[in-house]
DNA sequence: CGTCTATTTGAATGTACTCAAAAGCGGTGG
DNA sequence: CCACCGCTTTTGAGTACATTCAAATAGACG
């Protein structure tokens, strides 16, 4: 029994950063020996639901990677409504990169709306990496290119939907999003008030039914 | 006279890249010979008010740098109403980079609101480009975040301003382009209609008569 | 079980839109 | 250079989508 604990827990210390890993091995391909170089700059961390990552007028100090669990990105206005910009889960880069690129105050707060699990990187340490292994300026650039165009599509249904349309919008893109958070942080995702998801969802509940029957 | 000919079209020459050789030395040192290799990619175009550089359903097959001139990226829903998703001016990039990346049909129309000149770069080109000059991986890589952050800023202020607070707002930071292009275009950009942006403006402007008085 | 927060529901209100018509502006051709 | 045409902007009236406020209900958590 003893003899097998010490594999089992090596196994489990791979497993950390197997998914980081295999994230970016969609884009590009890292030498073991590099795969430590960066392994070696993260720093994990857990979160419970609510606790904080960034708060707005702080520093952003980490590009964060997503293991396990969900995250928002939201500003809060001068009257103190939440305004969501973004929602990450498992797989997804979550950081307000004005301030960490700009060492300035955040535009943003980041906390969990669930139990998550997440790997950080230091600006320091993301600029030495750049520099050590310049594949992933490459991955970085893939990877800012691809939320650039989501971005740009959000703002293009920004412009383009009503309430409901980015509603059913957002069941589509996200389906099973729906379920894990509540109707409040959907409704400003989208830029609704959540007394009107409410009514939406109301009538869109009664027309599936009416279908049904 | 005459020996003074080439040297004067050389100087020409070396001109029509100065702009977009200087976009791209903020945030990378080429060498003469790596100047050379981009230059040699590009495609220089001129577009006349209203000419297109690309249509929605094409495939987009340039990453576009504006030289002088003003484009517009818009997408058109089915009753054939535009929504303007980027304004382009000297000194930017445009390109529907979902449709240029992945060769699928274009969400997005791009055509010149004033006349202007570009510089163009095909996708196999900027592949050859990222291989060859691999500083451009880092360049793209900072002008895609720059670009999401921008965005994401963008997504903000849909969720948390009002028309007139986006107008007041656009007023800013864009201050030349309020002149430079017409309201049918800021109100489509800001996700309004003419006939509302026009009625912001006139409470705007007797406001400050107001205050002028 | 009780407390706290989220969701639902309804009524009144407000912000922004549609429709329509008039006025303004710019370009073109006689 | 003027007259005309087409497009943009303005203005007003009526309307629709979405919000606010308030109260009731439902759910989650200790």
């Amino acid at each position: 029994m003893k003899v097998n604990r010490r594999p089992l827990r090596k196994h489990y210390q791979r497993e950390r950063f197997d998914l980081i890993l295999h994230n970016i091995g969609r884009h590009i391909k890292l030498t073991v020996q590099e795969e430590k170089t960066f392994t070696g700059m993260l720093e994990a961390k857990n979160l419970k639901i609510r606790d904080f990552l960034l708060r707005q007028g702080e520093v952003c100090q980490f590009e964060t990677f997503i293991v396990k669990g969900c995250l928002r990105m939201y500003s809060t206005d001068e009257e103190g409504v939440e305004h969501v910009v973004l929602i990450g889960i498992e797989n997804w880069w979550i950081c307000d990169l004005g301030s960490f690129l700009g060492s300035h105050p955040a535009n943003y707060s980041i906390d969990a709306l669930e139990n998550s699990e997440v790997m950080m990187i230091s600006r320091e340490n993301l600029e030495q990496l750049y520099t050590r292994v310049s594949k992933f300026e490459r991955f970085f650039r893939i990877l800012f290119q691809n939320a650039y165009i989501a971005q740009q599509n959000r703002t293009n249904q920004d412009l383009t939907l009503n309430g409901k349309m980015k509603y059913l919008s957002f069941l589509q893109k996200y389906p099973t999003l729906d379920q894990r958070i509540s109707q409040r942080q959907i409704a400003s995702f989208l830029g609704i008030t959540p007394v009107f998801l409410s009514m939406i969802r109301r009538k869109i509940v009664s027309r599936s039914f009416v279908k049904l029957v």
